[in-house]
Order: structure tokens, then sequence, then C-alpha cells
DNA sequence: GAGTGGTCTAGACCACAAG
DNA sequence: TTGTGGTCTAGACCACTCA
């Protein structure tokens, strides 16, 4: 059972987008709608405020609340799992293991998983298809106490994500995300089916455990016909930074 | 004068900073830091929601909050503001206009910009620099209610955006990006200096008022050596989205 | 000036984590 | 079992927007 707020908090996003509430309209006041739902202001302020966070809607004030977006965002976990945001989408996700092997950890490794230096971690390149095409090439990092569970899956395991929830019960809760380009080098051309220097999304991330520990980095290259990405934000939740590159530090 | 609990989220942050919690330990209980500041409860968790919103700590049910990462991310006026970022910093930011004219909207400039087709809108080439060097080539379209007040500023004015805060009163408040990259054309190359199918970092975005009204959208071209972005996210705020590009829909 | 959101309190009960 | 965060309430006062 979900918490009311939640349940408010869905019913208002239901409303969004049935366009009940259409962009750039105005939402009730607070007080009617703690009335409607029969619950205190506090928490229609909590289901407000996920629906603020996701940028669906603004507010100043003294004025009513605006909304600013129709569109609903994908879970954190359709972000984390390739293979569960294809099928979000009605599509089938392929994976398709390259290489797989151990190596020292290095300076880098050490510091992103938070483990000693010299630790073994398991190294995987994966090329990932989207209905039939190949989009994603990942080559991922991951650390020495899960690498066991990961090995122990299939090679062309279609959701590696779903399979340590299932296997280990490890729920990936944190995610930071360092997003650029580059251009395709000799491998990445070869395995994705672009040109060489084609350019290429870039997605350099780390995924922790709720418990803040981290399982697994990645540099993930899509091929930039076929994927991008979406950020919401605003004064009061700036998840969005530019950083400079390497070339300007 | 700012409200109590955000001095708390604020001097929690830079105890962060300095490292008094580091990344992977545990934040004392709300309790106890309700008492240390002398707040109740609601207080502290509204300013430890502020931290969480970030990405700088998680938390469970039952367990003690973990910290999870330690650099601060930068504020909204940073991101829409290129001048205001590279000040940040500590370096100079540059600006050129290349051209500048009055166009009917588009269908897709009508949209984004909530305006009726046909609507006379501003169209803007800019080059800017940062530190000397070209890196970023912003085509913008302003809506026709801001469209003059942009036409008064000067073709070499380092940031618009502080110009039209200064002369307008106007804030940006809320932002959609859409990021992914491109291979650099004639222009692009010509203006940034870089070879022609050079890799860029393409950034769709569109910036709106506190209100919700659509003020710009703009298309900007990063030097994917010079720049990039960085983004938190988590089960609880997932501000970033993955899309299928338009070779897949 | 009326209405609205922003802030803050003080207390209650529950669900979950960890020893 | 104990402590923790998660949920929810009922009320108060303030700051701001807008007619």
């Amino acid at each position: 059972m979900a918490a009311r707020h939640e349940e408010i908090a869905e019913e208002l996003r239901r409303a969004i987008d049935r366009e009940d509430y259409t962009v750039g309209s105005l939402l009730p006041a607070e007080t009617e709608l703690a009335a409607h739902y029969g619950v205190s202001r506090g928490t229609v302020r909590q289901a407000i405020a996920a629906l603020t966070t996701e940028g669906l809607i603004g507010s100043r004030q003294g004025a009513r609340r605006v909304v600013l977006a129709g569109r609903r965002s994908q879970s954190f976990t359709e972000l984390c799992s390739f293979a569960q945001w294809a099928h979000a989408m009605g599509r089938e996700a392929t994976g398709h293991v390259v290489s797989s092997a151990y190596h020292p950890a290095t300076p880098e490794d050490s510091e992103r998983l938070q483990l000693p230096l010299g630790t073994r971690v398991l190294h995987i390149l994966r090329v990932r298809g989207l209905g039939g095409r190949r989009v994603l090439l990942e080559r991922t990092v991951y650390a020495d106490w899960i690498a066991p569970a990961v090995e122990r899956i299939e090679p062309e395991c279609p959701s590696v994500t779903q399979r340590l929830y299932e296997d280990e019960g490890l729920v990936f809760a944190y995610g930071e995300y360092l997003i650029d380009a580059v251009a395709a080098g000799a491998q990445d051309a070869e395995l994705l089916g672009v040109r060489r220097t084609s350019p290429l999304l870039r997605v350099r991330r780390v995924t922790t455990t709720r418990a803040g520990r981290p399982v697994e980095w990645s540099e993930d290259r899509y091929r930039s016909d076929a994927v991008s990405f979406s950020v919401h934000n605003s004064t009061g939740n700036n998840a969005l930074a530019r950083k400079t590159g390497p070339a300007m530090s």
C-alpha cells in the first residue's frame, strides 16, 4: 500500500496527463486539494513537492501553482536498466557480452567504487540493441563484491539489472551521470556499425545502493541518432550542472 | 534573511564540504539535529530534503542518512547564464552576435514558446568564448514580448541573462534540456574553429519565467573537449530521462 | 484586503534497520 | 528491542500576488 501523499501525487500526474490541467493553467489551492482528498495541508504539500522536483509544476509564494509540463518522466529504475526502459516503451532490448575479464583496480576504479587500490574488479564490454539495431556500447566495471554474481549471468541476458535484483536483491538507488560527446573509435565503429569519427553520446556514470555503496561504474556510448537524454531543472531543483572538459582545465 | 531551514541546509553543505562528514559516513539523527539547531523536526527534514534533491545525501527508513557526494552542484542561475557560470569558476566569458533577425514563428517555435503561429520571433546566433577559446554556438529564438529588450543589448554583451534581469527584471526559473551529440556542420566548424564532422554536444532547451511563461528556446552546440554536463539522480528524484532519437521513432 | 503559498511547531503513530 | 526515518495532523503566522 502506497503512502497517501504518493497516491495523491499519482492522481495529480494522471490529471495533468489527461489534460484536466493543461500546460500553463493553474492548479487548485492547497486548501482545496486538502479538502478534496480529505487530508491535511501538509500531506498535499508533500504530494506537490514530488511533482515539483519532477519539473511538472512550478510555484511562487502568493500565486497559484502553474502546470509547466505534461510529459511524465520515467522512473530511476528505467534509467538504470536499459531493458526495463525499452520494455516501458514497448520495444525489445538485447544484450551481448563482447569481453569479460578481471583486472586490478586502477586509482580511478578505486576512487569511483570506493575500493582499495588493486582490488580485482570485473570489466565487461557489452553491446546493447533496441528493436534489432545496435545502439549502445557499455564498458562497465563491477565492484569485487558483486562481480561473482555478474559472472554467473549468461552473456546474452537482456537485463542484468533485473537479474541482480532477482538473484541478489540488489537495488540501484543513486546515480551520478557525466554526459559529453566523443568521436567513434575503431572498436566503437565496428561494434555499433557506424563510421569511424561518427559523433557518439558518452555517459560516464556511477551507480550505488541505498546505503551509498558503489556497485558499478560505466562508460556508455550511444549512437547519437538513436538515443538522447532529457533533464528538467528549476531554481528549486538543480540536478543538472555544466562542467569544463579536460581541454579547459 | 533566509529561512531557517535554508540556513541549516547551508550549514550542512559546508560541513560536508569541510569533510566533517566524509562521503560514506552517517549524518546525525533528525532529533539530534533538531536539538542542536533549536528547531522542530519538520524544519530539519525540510533542510535535509534540499540536500537530498541535490544528490548529496541518501536515506532509507530505519537507518541513518548517508553522505553520498561531497561536491556542491551549481545553482540554476549558473546553468542558465554562461557568463555567470564562467564567473563562478574564475574565468571570463565572451559573447559575439553573428546574426540577428526576425522570422515568423514556425509550428516548432509556436509550440515551444506557446505563441500563436506566425508571431514574429527573434533568431540570434551567438558564439560564446571561455578564457579566450570559442566553445559554444547558441542558436536562440526569443519570444516576441522579450525580443525588443534583447535587441537593445549590444552585440558583444557577455551576459544576456544578467542584462535581461537588470533591464527588465526577468528571472529564469524553469528549464527543460534535451541532450545529444551531433557532427559539426560547415558553419559550426568555421565558427567554433573545429574540423567538420567533429563531435559536438548538443543541448536543446526551453527556459521559462516563474509564472511558467516560455521566454526563449535554444539549440546550443558545445565543443566536446571543452564542456560536459553532470546530473545527480536517485529513486526519489528522477530529473534525468533517456529518450529515443528521431532515427528510432 | 482577500487569497495563496512558505515557514514552523508539537505531537502522534508506523515501518523498517540493526544489534 | 531500540532507534531511526517516513507519514500525517491541526494549527499558527508571515510574505507575497493580484484584483
